[in-house]
DNA sequence: CGATTTTGACCTGCGC
DNA sequence: GCGCAGGTCAAAATCG
């Protein structure tokens, strides 16, 4: 998962450096301009993580053959014999989009002023285990998992996927608690 | 006492 | 086709 690595330019001895997204090389929607703002949205009320871009245009290099599939969502699996198994099946192949950023922080989870309820650990090959999360709100299912960086504890790298329909549930000013403690980082 | 975390089992996709 | 690695579920435990 190291397609895209969006850093932030932030000096890490300086200060004062407004936040600027370094994208790999692909981006969900893969035309948006990425920007980082703070204005009202007019839908999702300041959304850090309910960032543009549209469904279907997620790029992840690898496997966006089988994407434009038009399956869209059919959750109606007939369960014939659910017996030893349990209904997990839902194969959802339809990727939503997907960005990660990297900070320098002492605690894994970053108070973007979200809820979020985890839901798993995965201790990741040569790597930190992986957290998994999904945003609490009511029909919201953005999910976002956060790792730390091998070689470099106090990094960690937060993938965000899905887009949040919901206002958020703190004031920004959080997220200018978070923009300061995010560093660029350079290997 | 309800919501969240922990943790092992289970499932799926991919590479060999 | 099998095995590994990653992702998710769900029951039990824990926390506020």
């Amino acid at each position: 998962m190291d397609n895209y690595q969006l850093l932030f330019s932030s000096s890490s001895s300086s200060s004062a450096v407004p936040p600027v997204f370094l994208f790999g090389h692909s981006f969900v929607g893969g035309s948006l301009p990425p920007q980082f703002s703070f204005h009202d949205g007019p839908s999702f009320g300041g959304g850090f993580l309910g960032l543009m871009s549209t469904e279907g245009g997620v790029s992840e290099v690898k496997d966006n053959d089988h994407q434009l599939d038009d399956h869209r969502v059919n959750p109606v699996a007939d369960e014939s014999d659910v017996k030893a198994g349990k209904k997990k099946g839902e194969a959802k192949k339809a990727r939503r989009q997907r960005f990660a950023f990297q900070t320098r922080s002492q605690v894994d989870l970053l108070d973007d002023g979200y809820r979020w309820r985890k839901y798993g650990q995965k201790a990741i090959k040569n790597k930190f285990p992986r957290s998994y999360y999904k945003c609490t709100y009511q029909g919201c299912n953005v999910k976002k998992q956060v790792q730390r960086l091998l070689g470099d504890e106090e990094v960690v790298v937060t993938t965000y996927e899905g887009v949040h329909s919901h206002p958020i549930d703190k004031p920004k000013e959080n997220f200018e608690h978070i923009l300061s403690q995010m560093h660029i980082y350079h290997p």
